[in-house]
Formats: C-alpha cells, sequence, structure tokens
RNA sequence: GGUCCGUUCGUCUAGGGGUUAGGACACGUCCCUUUCACGGAUGAAACACGGGUUCGAUUCCCGUACGGACUACCA
C-alpha cells in the first residue's frame, strides 16, 4: 500500500507569482489530482527584506482563478500549520541545533564582508571560492576554534551562521524522475548556510524541514533547483529521513520567446504580454498587465501551460482540467527549456471563446443591452476576436453610426450601380414587414434583381456606407441588429456625404 | 571560470536503430463566403556538428559547439 501522495507548492511572497510559477503549480495539482493526493501551499517567507505587501494575496487568487484548489496550507490550515515559514521560525533553529550537537553542522562566524573579500580576491587570480571541506579548516568557525572560544563568542551574542559540514569526498546521487540520475560531486559543494544570523533559515533547511514534516512525497519545482538538490538529499541523510525522502521532479524553464535566456519582466513588457497571471501594482505604484485581465481565459490559460512541457503523446490538443488532471504523468515533461510565445495562447483563446455560451459572454460582457440582442450581437462577434472584450469594443462601433468611410471601397466601387442599388433599397426598407436578416437579405435581393443589379456589385459599398469599414461580420444580420430606423438614417447620410 | 542540465520545422512538440520524420501554432496558396473572420484543403519548413558502435543511426556511446541554470546569511 502506498503512501498518499502529497505535493506542495511553495513560492516566496516578493511579487507577483511569475507565470512559470503558475506551471509550476498547475502540475504539483494535476500529479495530486490524478493519484487522489493532497496539494499543500506553504509560503517560503524567511527572507523578510524581500518580502512584499499583497504578494501573498496575489498567489492565493492567481491560484484561484486558475482553477487550483489548495487542500492544505495557508488560506485554508491543515494538520501540520502554520504554513507560514516565518511562523515556523523556532523549530529551524532545533533542527539546525540537532545537527550541531551530532557534528553535521558547525557555526560560522565569518561575517559577509570577509567572505566577499576572499570570493574578490580568488576571482581575480582566476579560481573560486567554496566555504568547504577544502577551505574550513582555515576560516573563522566552531571547527577551528575551540570548544570555549565558541562558547565565549556565542555568549558575546557575535553574529553567526549555521553551516551544513559537507562530506569532502563523496559522490552524490540523485534520482530526478525527469532526469534520471544525476551526480555531483561533494567535493563541489558548498557548506551551505542553513541558519542565517538573523535566526531565519535559508530556503534549503526550512525547505527540506517543511517537506519532511509535512510529509510531502513528491518535489516538483524548477529546474534552477536542479543544483541545490544534491545538498538537499545530504540534509535528508544528514537528519536521518532520506527513507522517506520525497521524490524530485525538476521541471525544464519557461524561456524568453525570442533570443537567448530565461523569461524575464522586461521580455514581457518589451513584447508587449503578460508574464503574471493577473494585474499587478508594483511597490513602486507602476502597473504590470496580467492574462486575466487581457482577456485570457482561465481555460485556455491552463490548456496553454500544462502543453508548455509536457504533452500527452497523443494528438489531442484541447484538455479540460479533468481530461489533463487523467492524461498528466511526469515522466512525459521534457527536459528542455520552453519558448514562451504567447501565440499558441492567443489561438488556445480564441478556441476556448469560442466554446463559451452566447448567454454567458452576453451577460459578462454587454450587461447593458437587452440579453435576446446581446445574444445576438456574441453571435456576430464570438468567433472572430481573441480575447471576450473585443465584443464590447466591436459592438460599440456596430451601435455607432460611422463618421468616416473607407477612401479605397469608395474610390473602387462607388459608382451608379451603388448608388442607384443603395437608393432602392432605402426606399423599400421601410415595408419590410419583419426587419430580420433573412426578409432583409430577401428584400434587398429581390429589389436589386428589379433595378438589375448584382448583389455582389454592391454588398461592399453597402457595408461601408453603414460602417465604414471594409470588413465586418455578417451585414444582414448587423442590420437586424442596427434596427430599421438606424439603418435608413446611416444610408440616407452615406448618400448624402458621398453623393 | 567552476558545477550541473539540455539540443527534432521560426515556435510548442511526437517519434525513436530501418519512418515519405507525425501533429499544433505562426506563415503562404486555394476553397467556402457579400467582405473579414471561422471552417476545410494544401504548401514551405527540422533531427547542431564530428567521431565511434552497428548491416544500418535522427534514435545508443564519446567528444565538440551552442544554449540554459546554479555558483548569496535570495528563494
Amino acid at each position: 500500500m502506498n503512501k498518499q501522495v502529497r505535493v506542495r507548492f511553495a513560492p516566496s511572497p516578493t511579487g507577483a507569482l511569475h507565470i512559470g510559477g503558475v506551471r509550476t503549480a498547475l502540475y504539483n495539482y494535476l500529479l495530486a489530482k490524478q493519484l487522489g493526493g493532497k496539494m499543500l501551499l506553504r509560503i517560503e517567507d524567511t527572507d523578510q527584506t524581500r518580502y512584499v505587501e499583497g504578494a501573498e494575496e496575489y498567489i492565493l487568487e492567481a491560484l484561484a482563478w486558475v482553477g487550483i484548489t489548495i487542500d492544505e496550507g495557508v488560506g485554508v490550515g491543515g494538520p501540520h500549520a502554520p504554513y507560514r515559514q516565518s511562523e515556523r521560525k523556532p523549530m529551524y533553529m532545533e533542527y539546525a541545533m540537532k545537527l550541531i550537537n551530532e557534528g553535521k553542522a558547525y557555526y560560522a562566524f565569518d561575517t559577509s564582508e570577509e567572505l566577499d573579500a576572499m570570493r574578490q580576491t580568488l576571482e581575480s587570480q582566476g579560481s573560486a571560492f567554496t566555504y568547504n571541506a577544502a577551505t574550513r579548516t582555515k576560516l573563522n568557525n566552531s571547527l577551528t576554534l575551540s570548544e570555549a572560544g565558541t562558547q565565549a563568542k556565542l555568549d558575546a551574542g557575535e553574529p553567526f551562521v549555521i553551516r551544513l559540514k559537507v562530506p569532502a569526498k563523496e559522490e552524490i546521487r540523485l534520482k530526478d524522475i525527469i532526469r534520471d540520475w544525476v551526480h555531483v560531486h561533494s567535493s563541489t559543494m558548498d557548506d551551505k548556510v542553513l541558519m542565517k544570523s538573523d535566526g531565519m533559515p535559508t530556503y534549503h533547511l526550512a525547505n527540506v524541514v517543511d517537506d519532511h514534516l509535512m510529509e510531502i512525497t513528491h518535489v516538483i519545482r524548477g529546474e534552477e533547483w536542479l543544483p541545490s538538490a544534491p545538498l538537499h538529499v545530504l540534509l535528508y541523510r544528514a537528519f536521518g529521513w532520506e527513507d522517506t525522502m520525497p521524490q524530485f521532479a525538476h521541471l525544464p524553464l519557461l524561456l524568453k520567446p525570442e533570443g537567448n535566456g530565461k523569461l524575464s519582466k522586461r521580455d514581457a513588457d518589451s513584447g508587449g504580454f503578460p508574464i503574471f497571471p493577473l494585474e499587478w501594482t508594483n511597490p513602486d505604484g507602476t502597473k504590470s498587465i496580467g492574462f486575466r485581465e487581457e482577456g485570457y481565459l482561465k481555460e485556455a490559460m491552463v490548456n496553454f501551460l500544462a502543453f508548455l512541457g509536457w504533452n500527452p503523446g497523443t494528438e489531442q490538443e484541447m484538455f479540460t482540467m479533468d481530461e489533463l488532471i487523467e492524461a498528466f504523468s511526469l515522466e512525459r515533461i521534457n527536459k528542455a527549456g520552453a519558448k514562451f510565445d504567447v501565440s499558441k495562447a492567443k489561438w488556445y483563446n480564441q478556441q476556448y471563446l469560442k466554446l463559451q455560451s452566447d448567454e454567458e459572454l452576453a451577460k459578462t460582457y454587454l450587461p447593458d443591452l437587452e440579453i435576446d440582442t446581446a445574444k445576438k450581437i456574441v453571435h456576430l462577434f464570438k468567433e472572430r476576436v481573441t480575447f471576450p472584450q473585443e465584443i464590447t469594443q466591436e459592438t460599440k462601433s456596430l451601435l455607432t453610426a460611422p463618421t468616416t468611410y473607407d477612401e479605397t471601397i469608395i474610390a473602387a466601387k462607388w459608382n451608379d450601380d451603388a448608388r442607384n442599388g443603395i437608393t432602392a433599397f432605402v426606399n423599400i426598407l421601410p415595408s419590410i414587414e419583419n426587419f430580420v436578416a433573412d426578409e432583409i437579405k430577401h428584400s434587398l435581393s429581390s429589389e436589386l434583381e428589379k433595378v438589375g443589379i448584382k448583389m455582389g456589385k454592391i454588398m461592399q459599398m453597402l457595408r461601408v456606407a453603414l460602417t465604414g469599414a471594409n470588413a465586418g461580420p455578417d451585414l444582414m444580420l448587423s442590420m437586424e441588429i442596427m434596427g430599421r430606423n438606424e439603418v435608413i438614417e446611416r444610408l440616407n447620410r452615406a448618400l448624402r456625404v458621398l453623393g
């Protein structure tokens, strides 16, 4: 009997959640739901200096928007509360002390300035500084100090950090679900800081302790964590938790749409597309656009994101959340980073927009109009736009008489036939019994037949006269929506203006 | 610089020792249509390079190149 699957999404509240973070959360969620497990949300706020007001609320709202529900964690509570690391602060020191007492970690008194200086000089000589077995015997720590000397510093309240004593020569192996075995030699690793001088744990300690305590079975996170994963393995080992260590899956990164490098906010800004799920007000007061506000549907977002780095192996492109839950597998996630190209996201948006009911769209995007009219209009525009709010915009222009007329069409098509045809049409307009598309069309064609003009000859000009534009939705339906009087008015005006 | 990870059409990707290397987006052409869009059809478009292994490598191995991540008392 396998134990229950428990996964976690563990962001830092340092600003708006990046779209890549949403994908990470999604993959976690998909796995949990598929296996009947639990999805946890833990807030990793161990760096008070980077804490940003409102970020946590943002994360919650963003996840809720795309439909990722949290079973346990910040915002919902659970048996392992608290789920905010800052509120778990005392625990971490206890665990760090355990390591110290067992000789697996040690106090270090070197200041960041001293270490920086050392790095600088070594770097200028072309080599790198690593705080590890090779160097720690020459540095200012409880390994080089006498027990009394260490205690004296501690008693004097001198600032210290606690570092992990990484074994000198050992091959660390790590099984990643996506990348298979990864080997790293401990001699290339750092004696990473576990506890900072402010008494807060670093990511590494807090993460391992919490994942263990919260009984996490799968750690699914971005590839940027792969280099420190061996350290985490060492930590599990040091605590004696190796037998219950979670499985790792390091996700490929989201890359810039063009050029090289990791996707960043700058790329999004210059490319004119969002990188955040929701609009975000930066600490300086400026706003960053969000997918939701730009008109992306959550279904499109989820489908698009799921396919960035994963695919079902079939030719099915459209997946609901439930279908994703069913089809998802960590093994089918690929290793290479994916360039983030929004054109596919737009296509998905269009597809999902078409799937929405006319009524639903009418209610949210044309709330001021009478529902039946609104539904007709939605039907007119739904398949021609990418974003739902375009329906509102298009409707506004449909319902507003044109002030200018497309010059090129006028030059090419404004002739006697057009003039006579439209005039004849205007004249029979009042006599159309039922002012609906079919009847309008019927009346128009029979009237044109009488005066001997082919419909195709004047349709373009009729459109320009009515809307000013050279392209647009079905004209008959458009006229039905405008209403008889408006059509007559617009046509008369065009006749007058164009002469 | 060091460590680790990666590399199939422009993009997202399927495939995997013998295939006409498949699909989707974007792009071109055609059809549908009163126009645009939708839809349909169709076209152009890829296995980074060099060595092995093998009867045969895009697929396996090794190098090289290129790309990425990490290299903080940030996560």
